[in-house]
DNA sequence: AAGGACTCCAACCGCCGACAT
DNA sequence: GATGTCGGCGGTTGGAGTCCT
């Protein structure tokens, strides 16, 4: 346990004035929880620690439920589409983790975040170059273009070529519903992918690109990245992809 | 097999804006 | 307008599990 009280140690809530309960949430507290929020439902979290009979505070039960308990939570590998979602998102809005998780059903903020900072980061660091940097983008596409080529499909066997794009608002990514996802499959690229790799962070080799074939139907007939009608940064476009192949 | 290093992620913290009083 | 409360967000931490030697 630590000076912080972690380890589900109790201390004087400065909020509820009286006893809170800190660190991991036992099975007991998950089971009043959601029985709570079945009956009840979301929001006004005090309350709902308080009247739940939750030793917990508000926020504490307000994170659990959303990250975790709440049933659109999708557990599991993110895939290598969610994984180059991610970087073009974050190209965009940086830090925004909210609002990226907004364009990844099922997937939270809390879980891009770590994401990023856990992998996305750590295979920067090793390429020696920027996330958000077209180079990057080129080496993760790259990678995918490798996976591919390989025996399996980046996202196990969920790819579907008739996928096709939701009727989306503005700027909303289309991506596969949860019940084609794959759960628990390993898909995104791991340490592996980028030992010795960094020359892939200078050019991105495509062998083929006539072979090009979407992830899940994230690319349209014109080779756009899957939004509708927006497509996510020139930097995406199969004509520079095609300008980092001549520059081999 | 043991133990140190590393990775992952659940959970906490502080801050801020919105809203109520 | 001032103050208090609450919800949401991004940054950070540390325990547990896994990997490596």
């Amino acid at each position: 346990m630590d000076a912080h009280g972690r380890g589900g140690s109790l201390r004087t809530g400065r909020d509820e004035g009286k006893d809170t309960r800190r660190g991991p949430w036992t099975i007991e507290e998950d089971v009043i929880l959601v029985n709570y929020i079945t009956i009840h439902g979301a929001g006004r979290w005090n309350l709902l620690a308080r009247c739940a009979g939750l030793r917990r505070t508000g926020k504490s039960c307000r994170l659990r439920w959303l990250n975790y308990l709440c049933p659109d939570v999708r557990r599991g590998n993110i895939t290598v589409e969610e994984q180059l979602l991610i970087l073009e998102l974050h190209s965009r809005w940086g830090n925004r983790w909210s609002k990226i998780a907004q364009h990844l059903p099922g997937r939270t903020d809390n879980e891009i975040k770590n994401y990023w900072r856990t992998r996305v980061q750590k295979h920067a660091n090793h390429l020696k170059c920027d996330p958000n940097t077209k180079q990057f983008k080129d080496a993760m596409l790259h990678l995918w273009i490798r996976f591919r080529a390989g025996s399996a499909t980046p996202s196990g066997s969920h790819h579907n070529p008739t996928t096709t794009h939701q009727n989306l608002t503005d700027g909303q990514a289309c991506l596969p519903t949860p019940a084609h996802s794959s759960i628990g499959a390993t898909s995104d690229f791991r340490d592996s992918d980028f030992q010795g790799n960094e020359t892939d962070c200078q050019v991105a080799h495509v062998s083929s690109l006539e072979s090009w074939t979407s992830p899940s139907g994230w690319f349209d007939h014109e080779q756009n990245w899957g939004f509708d009608g927006v497509t996510l940064g020139s930097t995406w476009d199969m004509e520079e992809f095609g300008f980092s192949q001549q520059q081999q």
